[in-house]
RNA sequence: GGGUCUAUAGCUCAGUUGGUUAGAGCGUACGCCUGAUAAGCGUAAGGUCGGAAGUUCAAGUCUUCCUAGACCCA
């Protein structure tokens, strides 16, 4: 017996099945380099539209972990599958460098060598932060760049450079001189362990214990009769968790909008609380009061608004405890802030020491001065506790109200808190001298417009978040009372207190950070302040500003700092893509910092990912052991393979990730990975010019395959645009999967074996083959960018231009055709009854191969027509007979599908010997004659 | 506590303006093939749509409440 096997056109490529991504893909990215990619991409790109995605710094600290490799990745997505959509489309990666987390690195490193952090000269603590930034930068680029994004690489932006510093601080001069930047002094977070504000993003909540009393104040003076000051004693009762604040006390809030009772005692079990003592407490929680108070019985005396209280002043607790200072009125205020879901429906009011106190005491003129310094120390004006610290005022404070009977009960709470997310250490609101930028009045208004009516946000949630932030956000509070970051570098008049507004003297101080970075501020040696301020000012006027520039200011700047500056990237900028908790961040202070300097959004669109979570939707963590690194995904698995996780995920809500979800895509990878590997072997040796066959002369089941390429590629496009990406790989596995391998690839797998090299539906299935091989490959190659490489290569040679220089092309009009795709659609539903009879033969041992099996199919004459030409092939079978069910009707035990009763199927033993060569049972083999007509014919010739 | 959001088969996702027995792919089980072979083909079993109430002739799809989770804020 001939072995015909070295006859038949089997599939051959050297591309293996099994990837081995993580040693291959480092290959790759060497490549990459040696023939400079990005450089040469740039170049072929120089007369395309641009494409802009700006970079969100992240902060130079720490490896990398799978959010940092979500957002990267997508950017990639978003950079490349633009580039391939024609456009220019750069990427020029950042870092954010200066700050708190990173001092307190150094600061730790000073205390492990045992060197004190106020002995080293700030130039020098400086240098170590730079230093220590720069090493991160140099780890997170090389992570960055294993995880397959391409970019200028070798030439990002950092917050930290000398031109970075000169042009940072050249915006704020555009808020100093538009008087949009003024000196305010309000009560901000305040963190008296490390002696400085704090960002709101720089403090975090945790439980803390804390003392809980209940506390009256005695009314001095009211218009409110029912108080009766002539025979009874009447108080205000509040609710506070911070005792320490009580001396800063200078107010009592109340709601207007809420009912407040007077209420007389009738019956007490408080030792404090006497019977005829009557007390002001908000409607809602008179009986919860009471009950913890010990007040066991009342009587109401007056039920009335919240705004009638606002002729009555209160004493301070602490008037008559001989302590000097507290003799002052405090009056009972108005303000929203109340709320009567727990205390008493009254609000003790410390202005230094509180946003909200703050606000309402300053709409009524209530002004309080510094209470507490910056170590958190009671100053003069906490009469009688001068010198305590804040954390340890809270007993001798209590020890005086107590004494004063001025405490009506104490409790221990446990509640959330602030705390500063360096040092964990609870936090204090302190008034204290910083500079803000103005964001209530014009700017707000014209950001909430920009918002609402010229920034496109994707998912369209965004909007609501981002305008919902703005709407309610404070002035910008931008100094820092730290070292680490840009100069807040101004000079301010030591008898009036304004800052210098002189351009002149700007430009110098520009010029010189230029030159010399904005270590030159802080270097009186080198820089005296004349050197800035020229002959114009005498030195001993002004004081220097010290503070340093928050750095959310740094990196709402990188707008114009990089993206105006660079020659290499183009505002305005089309998208910002950043993970949502940048609502609050680098999406605002971007969004306010152009708005105030350029009056526009610096972005056209922002695109917002989710947090990734466990497999079980939990944030990941240590004590959980569920992070799963990027670093070990690539190690195990390769970059890809993360990369699909990213494409098979939708980004808009939180993502999920676990070694389950990416066996999974491992799988998912492997599916398409074959795939390819099938067209490159049935490639082999194609060659167009002899092969081609023009897309009109096709036959009806290749026009369908491109009919769905067509689809398929407009609907990618579609995705690229509104950066859908899972719904892109989705679409593409799905046609790899079902479309191609398990029905046109089966189909055609005869003709490719053992058709003739010049059959005409071999040809015509090359052609086709060839353009879906790259087809697929320029569509996968956003995604996954080192297999398409590989795949580029395997096909076309080692010499060949990176398939990342190719872009997608406009995929051919004429391959539109709905006529076929109905058809076929039709045709495919009869496949799929025949398939069900064939599989029941099959349960019966009567068959294994379908090539053993005949097949009549009776049809409705219209379907017939369908399906003439396209027989035996489309079902696999060894030959089929189509019959008009009208004329000859089926037998009762034909086999049927309950949704497709106009087809029937008998299948019966094909007639006659398998062919040596086709294995399909064909009349014309027997003994003597090994081989079909058509296999005879193929290998004769 | 407030704001924004999420919750559909084991997993990843579809489910158009509320309307027939809720879909796909993967995975699983079983079968076939042994000329894509650590591959390929087929068949099947899996959800009542986080929970409850409501609106409606009709709800995964609208309303309210609850639960769980996420981000941000207090």
């Amino acid at each position: 017996m001939t072995d015909y096997k070295e006859t038949i056109k089997l599939p051959k490529t050297s591309y293996p099945m099994r990837a081995g991504l993580p040693k291959n893909e480092p290959k790759l990215l060497d490549r990459w380099k040696k023939e400079n990619l990005y450089a040469k991409i740039r170049n072929n790109s120089q007369s395309k539209p641009t494409f802009t995605l700006h970079d969100g710094p992240p902060y130079a600290n720490g490896n990398l972990h799978i959010g940092h490799a979500l957002n990267k990745i997508l950017k990639d997505f978003v950079v490349r599958s633009r580039q391939m959509l024609g456009f220019n489309a750069n990427y020029v990666p950042g870092w954010d460098c200066h700050g708190l987390p990173i001092e307190w690195k150094i600061e730790e490193q000073y205390k492990k060598k045992g060197v004190k952090k106020d002995e080293v000269p700030i130039l020098q603590f400086r240098k170590d932060c730079a230093e220590y930034a720069q090493k991160w930068v140099d780890i997170q680029r090389e992570e960055f760049k294993r995880l397959g994004i391409e970019g200028a690489w070798d030439n990002p932006y950092v917050s930290m450079d000398k031109r970075s510093d000169a042009l940072i601080v050249k915006e704020l001069y555009k808020f100093l001189n538009n008087d949009g930047l003024y000196l305010g002094a309000k009560p901000v977070m305040w963190s008296v362990v490390e002696e400085t504000a704090l960002a709101e993003a720089e403090v975090e909540y945790h439980d803390k214990e804390s003392d809980a009393i209940y506390l009256r104040f005695k009314v001095k003076s009211t218009d409110i009769e029912a108080c009766n000051l002539e025979t009874n004693d009447t108080y205000a009762i509040t609710w506070t968790t911070t005792p320490w604040t009580i001396p800063a006390n200078r107010a009592m809030s109340y709601r207007p909008g809420f009912d407040y009772r007077i209420i007389q005692v009738l019956e007490s079990e408080n030792d404090v609380i006497k019977v005829g003592q009557r007390y002001i407490i908000t409607d809602n929680l008179v009986d919860e009061v009471c009950q913890t108070l010990g007040i066991i019985k009342h009587e109401q005396i007056l039920k009335t608004q919240g705004n009638k209280l606002s002729n009555t002043i209160l004493h301070h607790p602490l008037y008559d405890a001989g302590l000097g200072g507290y003799e002052f009125d405090v009056p009972m205020i108005g303000s929203h802030h109340v709320t009567d879901d727990t205390g008493t429906g009254l609000v003790h009011t410390a202005p230094a020491h509180g946003y909200d106190d703050w606000l309402a005491a300053s709409k009524y003129g209530i002004k309080s001065g510094e209470t507490v310094n910056g170590k958190g120390v009671l100053t003069a004006l906490c009469y009688g506790f001068e010198g305590l610290h804040v954390f340890k005022a809270n007993q001798p404070i209590m020890d005086k109200l107590v004494e004063e009977k001025s405490i009506l009960r104490h409790d221990k709470l446990v509640h959330s808190y602030p705390h500063s997310w360096r040092s964990k250490k609870p936090l204090i609101y302190r008034n204290t001298p910083q500079w803000f930028i103005r964001v209530n009045g014009a700017l707000k208004d014209k950001t909430l417009d920009e918002i609402a009516n010229r920034i496109n946000f994707f998912p369209p949630a965004g909007k609501n978040r981002l305008r919902g932030m703005i709407e309610t956000r404070p002035d910008w509070c931008i100094s820092r009372q730290r070292a680490w970051g840009v100069p807040i570098a101004l000079f301010v008049n030591k008898e009036t207190k304004e800052p210098l507004k002189d351009v002149d003297v700007q430009e110098r101080i520009i010029q010189a950070f230029e030159e010399h970075g904005s270590d030159c501020w802080f270097d009186d040696k080198n820089f005296q302040p004349s050197y800035f301020l020229g002959d114009k000012y005498n030195p001993s006027h002004y004081d220097k500003v010290l503070d340093i520039l928050d750095v959310w200011f740094d990196s709402g700047s990188t707008h114009a700092f990089v993206v105006e500056d660079r020659e290499d990237l183009h505002s305005p900028i089309d998208v910002y893509l950043e993970g949502s908790d940048q609502h609050r961040g680098w999406f605002q202070s971007s969004l306010l910092e152009s708005m105030a300097t350029r009056g526009k959004a610096p972005y056209k669109n922002v695109v917002t990912h989710g947090f990734v979570l466990d497999g079980k939707g939990l944030k990941m963590s240590k004590s959980l052991g569920n992070i799963i690194s990027p670093q070990k995904v690539i190690e195990q698995s390769g970059a890809d393979i993360l990369r699909l996780w990213v494409a098979n995920s939708d980004f808009s809500s939180e993502l999920r990730v676990s070694n389950d979800i990416l066996k999974q895509q491992a799988d998912i990878y492997r599916r398409v990975r074959n795939t390819l590997r099938y067209l490159l072997g049935n490639l082999h040796d194609f060659d167009e010019k002899v092969e081609y066959v023009a897309s009109s002369e096709l036959p009806d089941l290749e026009k369908w395959v491109l009919h769905r390429v067509y689809e398929i590629h407009k609907s990618i496009v579609h995705g690229i645009e509104n950066y859908s990406f899972h719904s892109i790989f989705n679409e593409i596995h799905t046609f790899l999967n079902i479309e191609l391998s398990a029905f046109y690839f089966d189909v055609r797998k005869d003709v490719l074996y053992c058709d003739s090299t010049d059959s005409y539906i071999r040809r015509a299935t090359r052609t086709v083959l060839n353009i879906l091989f790259n087809v697929i490959s320029k569509w996968i190659s956003p995604f996954l960018p080192f297999t398409a490489e590989e795949t580029w290569i395997s096909r076309y040679g080692d010499d060949v231009e990176s398939i990342h220089l190719q872009t997608f092309e406009p995929v051919d009009k004429s391959w539109k055709n709905p006529i076929v795709a109905e058809k076929w659609e039709k045709i495919r539903n009869i496949r799929r009854v025949v398939t069900g009879a064939l599989e029941v033969k099959r349960g019966s041992k009567e068959i294994g191969s379908s090539l053993q099996a005949h097949v009549d199919v009776y049809l409705s004459s219209e379907d017939i027509a369908l399906l003439h030409g396209t027989t035996a092939d489309l079902f696999i079978t060894s030959g089929s007979h189509l019959i008009d069910k009208d004329k000859t009707p089926a037998p009762k035990d034909a086999y049927m599908l309950d949704n497709h009763e106009n087809v029937k199927v008998v299948v019966s033993m094909a007639k006659g010997e398998k062919c040596e060569r086709c294995w399909k049972i064909k009349p014309e083999v027997s003994e003597d004659v090994p081989l079909c007509e058509r296999c005879q014919s193929v290998v004769n010739s």
